[in-house]
This record gives structure tokens, C-alpha cells and sequence, in this order.
DNA sequence: TTATAGATTGCCT
DNA sequence: GGCAATCTATAAT
């Protein structure tokens, strides 16, 4: 079967986090389910660095956890969190190299009725609300649970084959302006601007407090 | 072997 | 706006 969508390269990934951060917003998250397909744009992410980011789970060395992050750029990194949800990371930089993006907040597409389902939630079609698509991707925790994304099932998958069920493509939509913000949810270095939003997208997570611009001097640090 | 903190969410007041 | 739920990788003992 072919992928509806072009997939995004291994070279794509092979970059520092910061600059997978701000070119995977508007690129698209694809589902591949036995009957259907789950799309989603992406609209909010966060890089995670390697030595010199302590909120990074690869701060203090490799594990078997984390393993997938020292590994190949462009494989699925999904871990689970607060005994609930899971998270998914896509690994960046070369082989031995540490530095992820999470994926945060999507726009749903295409099987939405499905995502609804997964999500354990009830939604009336045909015609959606931007509040009701927001309760299905927008946070970490939720998209995974919209996606199906499993450590089980999709930890080190390569997300930039087709075949694999679960890829990373580009349908060509025009780059968008950027957002940066602290990130989310973090308690040691708070303060490094390393979130990337789509400027005034409804479907990002957290209040609208923390989607304002950041100062230009913060954005020089930010931008690679 | 035990303790602890966590890249969240949803329900409560 | 506050906080409990719920699990596990990792650190500490």
C-alpha cells in the first residue's frame, strides 16, 4: 500500500533538536490502523537536549529506558509517565549522539471518529468543534492515547518508513510562523526556551498565558 | 531491597 | 486553581 503521504528523510532528523523542533511544526503524524488512517498536523513540540539539559532524560548517561534516543536519528522514543500516559519523542542527531523532540499537540485530520474512540470519548459528527478536537490530541498524554502509541508497540519504530504503522510525513502545507515558550510540566531548567508552537493555533496545550511571544533576546538563544 | 520523583490528566472546590 | 491517581525507571540504601 502506498503512503498517502511523503515521508520525511533520515537526513531530516540528523540535526540538533532545536531545528527538528521548528521544522516539524505542520508536518503531519500518520496512524496506520488495519481498516483506516489516523492523521493529525503537528502544532506544538519541545527539544530535549543532551548533556547541558538536566530536564533531559539522557542528562545523566544512557539506560535501557532512554536507550532509543542514544541511537539513530528519526526512530519513536515513548515512554511512560505519572503511572497513566505515554509520551513520544523522536530521536535526533547521529547514532551515540542524545537529543529527542516530544511531541505535544496535534490538529486532528482524518479518522477522528476513531481517535474520539480511543480517547474514550463521544463525539457528534459530521461536524466538529475546535474545543471538541482539542480534547483529543492536545497534550502529550492525549494524542498518545488518540494515536494508539504504545511503548509496547511503537518504542524504537522507525518513524520515517511508511510500513512501520506509525511515520512522520509532510503534505506540503506552507512553514509556518513560530512561537517559542519555556517548557511544559519541567522543574529543572524551566526557563530554557525550547517549546515551538504554531503562532495562534487553537490545538496547542496550556493557557494562553503560556503561548506569548518571548522576548527577541530569548529567541536568538533558542533559534539554531 | 526500598524509596522517590516524574516531559500528565481530569476531577474537585 | 489545587491535587490525587497510578506505575516504573532509576537512585539510594
Amino acid at each position: 500500500m502506498k503512503p498517502v503521504l511523503a515521508p520525511l528523510s533520515r537526513a531530516f532528523f540528523n540535526r540538533d533538536p532545536r531545528r527538528v523542533s521548528r521544522e516539524l511544526l505542520g508536518k503531519i503524524l500518520v496512524r496506520q490502523r488495519r481498516t483506516q488512517t489516523l492523521s493529525a498536523r503537528i502544532v506544538e513540540v519541545e527539544a530535549y537536549l543532551g548533556a547541558g539539559d538536566p530536564a533531559s532524560h539522557t542528562f545523566s548517561g544512557r539506560t535501557p529506558r532512554n536507550a532509543v534516543i542514544f541511537g539513530p536519528p528519526g526512530h519513536a522514543y515513548v515512554y511512560f509517565i505519572y503511572g497513566n500516559y505515554y509520551c513520544l519523542n523522536v530521536s535526533c542527531l547521529p547514532d551515540g549522539v542524545p537529543g529527542g523532540v516530544l511531541i505535544r499537540a496535534l490538529e486532528p485530520l482524518t479518522g477522528i471518529a476513531e481517535m474520539a474512540r480511543l480517547r474514550g470519548l463521544t463525539l457528534i459528527g459530521p461536524e466538529y468543534s475546535t474545543r471538541d478536537l482539542k480534547a483529543l490530541t492536545s497534550g502529550p498524554g492525549r494524542l498518545c492515547q488518540a494515536l494508539a502509541v504504545t511503548r509496547a508497540e511503537d518504542n524504537g519504530k522507525d518513524l520515517t518508513d511508511p510500513t512501520s504503522g506509525l511515520y512522520l510525513g509532510d503534505d506540503g502545507a506552507p512553514r509556518p510562523r513560530v512561537l517559542l515558550t519555556p517548557r511544559i510540566g519541567i522543574v529543572k531548567a524551566a526557563d530554557m526556551p525550547l517549546r515551538y508552537v504554531i503562532a495562534g493555533n487553537p490545538f496547542v496545550s496550556g493557557p494562553g498565558s503560556q503561548n506569548k511571544p518571548l522576548p527577541t533576546f530569548a529567541r536568538r538563544a533558542a533559534f539554531r
